[in-house]
DNA sequence: GTACTTACTTCTAAAATCAAAGCAGCATCT
DNA sequence: AGATGCTGCTTTGATTTTAGAAGTAAGTAC
């Protein structure tokens, strides 16, 4: 069946921008990912062990996912020794406030543990 | 250099709350599904329609799952006909206004389409 | 009766994720 | 000079999650 207008368009639900942010913030550890980043810049090691859990490989992905996404950018460190660095771009940063609420929210709202 | 008990336990990284938080939220369609009941109850059905691309299979577990997490509660209004409508709970609609700044967010730093 | 709706559940196949191992470059310990 | 351990990845299966289609039960519309 094709899809009509009305089924296309539709009505308040369905934010498009939402659906945006949650193509990104929808992916399992991106907003923690974002969160992390949030309270300074840091290497690949660093943010594995800070959110746990996260495989190198999918960790590799989110973070090329973010970089593309123009939320953060990766900075090599010319060394010796070479060093990585993540930080927030100003794109980035203007969604902290969002997640601190979110952090506030949980703390309110979610049961601990 | 080892690690100190500083670097271990760590900072402002490894927010336990937010972490909480993207258990639900850094799950496919959970953000979507809220926001949209951010605008008053609904169907199943509209529901789906309304998100776009969620299969019933997932859809159906994951309003489950909302609701065993205290955020919408299902009701059914036995009719004839029986209609089901999921709402947001106290829970979850102190979430929209994050939802929003997020939607704000994502229309000001996220490329449309 | 036929067609269409809602609200699901069940099935299978495809996609995402995990866990472990590997690799190259550098530092540190002995 | 090794041996060991760190970083920043990539590659390799195995496991988990999700999608997509179909099926069920009950009701409405014609």
């Amino acid at each position: 069946m094709a899809p009509t207008r009305h089924d296309l368009e539709s009505c308040a639900r369905g934010d498009a921008a939402l659906t945006r942010a949650f193509t990104l913030l929808g992916k399992r550890w991106n907003g923690l990912l974002l969160g992390s980043l949030g309270s300074g810049p840091a290497g690949f090691r660093e943010l594995s062990r800070a959110i746990g859990g996260v495989s190198d490989s999918v960790l590799s992905d989110r973070l090329a996912e973010l970089c593309k996404a123009g939320l953060i950018t990766r900075r090599v460190d010319e060394g010796p020794p070479v060093t990585v660095s993540y930080e927030l771009t100003e794109g980035g940063r203007a969604l902290i406030p969002a997640l601190h609420q979110i952090s506030r929210w949980a703390e309110e709202h979610l049961p601990a543990t």
